[in-house]
DNA sequence: AGAGATTTGCAACAGAGTTGCAGAATCTTT
DNA sequence: AAAGATTCTGCAACTCTGTTGCAAATCTCT
């Protein structure tokens, strides 16, 4: 499914999700958003609109369904971000791209033109997920 | 510093700390141990001798001093483990090794023979520290 | 428009982590 | 070895993040 063409509505129609105020203002955020979000951020965006359950819920509904993703930040804070094509909806995402935290300005993207690398580990270790987050200066931050 | 070979007693006075029961209780663990701690596990494992507070205080300045580090994982949840060599005393850790997260047994190595690997970022983007955690069956939990 | 399913907001709770402060332990100095 | 200064610990209280149960509101479908 290619969530950069299709309209709010249909994502989440599609999705079998009933289409309401508080999922269709957190998705637009996201859309509008280029890096991720955290649940804090959305309370704030939102202007407290919608109750914090609301928005761990349409959050936790929005990952279980494939929308977005979650992503792992070296200082153990939960991130979110839209899902590219190719996310299955069954919560196992297939998110083999690398994660950047800008230092200066905090945002974290999504790079999905950069492949996860291969990682050689010692004999007997079965690896499944390679998560890879890169903290530096970003290209909107850099001089 | 040679955490290895280094008495208890030693490493918290080359870091200019006090040696106290809790420190040195603390310490112990994670020598003992091979393999990241929680904070709950160190609560569990000293058997409720030591207040939450003290365990908190303590990892901070254990990582402070760059004793241990901590690593991210993919849950979200703060884990820390024993720093080797080459680990600076000013929380700049030079901890660029992959961490790994057995699936199985739920324990989180540190993989030090295996450097992280090179990412190419698109133009711009300037690293400075590149996390990498692997997800998977670790070589105990391998049949 | 109305029945039935889904979602929301509230209240209450659980867990993780922090802060201030008085008392206890440790270190320094003699 | 003991006094004084410094550092550390434990308690209480608090904040912040996230979860659960339930009644009321909203949405879907016909």
């Amino acid at each position: 499914m290619n969530m950069e063409t299709l309209p709010i509505d249909e994502i989440l129609k599609r999705n079998q999700l009933s289409v309401t105020d508080s999922r269709k203002k957190i998705l637009e955020l996201f859309k509008e958003h280029n890096g991720a979000l955290a649940h804090s951020d959305i309370e704030k965006k939102t202007d407290e609109k919608f109750d914090r359950v609301t928005i761990y819920r349409t959050l936790q509904t929005f990952v279980e369904k494939g929308i977005i993703h979650t992503i792992p930040t070296p200082d153990n804070a939960v991130l979110y971000a839209l899902c590219k094509d190719g996310c299955s909806s069954t919560g196992h995402h297939h998110d083999n791209h690398v994660h950047f935290v800008c230092d200066h300005c905090n945002v974290t993207y999504c790079l999905d033109s950069v492949v996860t690398p291969e990682v050689k580990l010692p004999q007997g270790f079965k690896p499944k997920v390679i998560d890879v987050v890169v903290t530096g200066i970003c290209n909107n931050c850099e001089v």
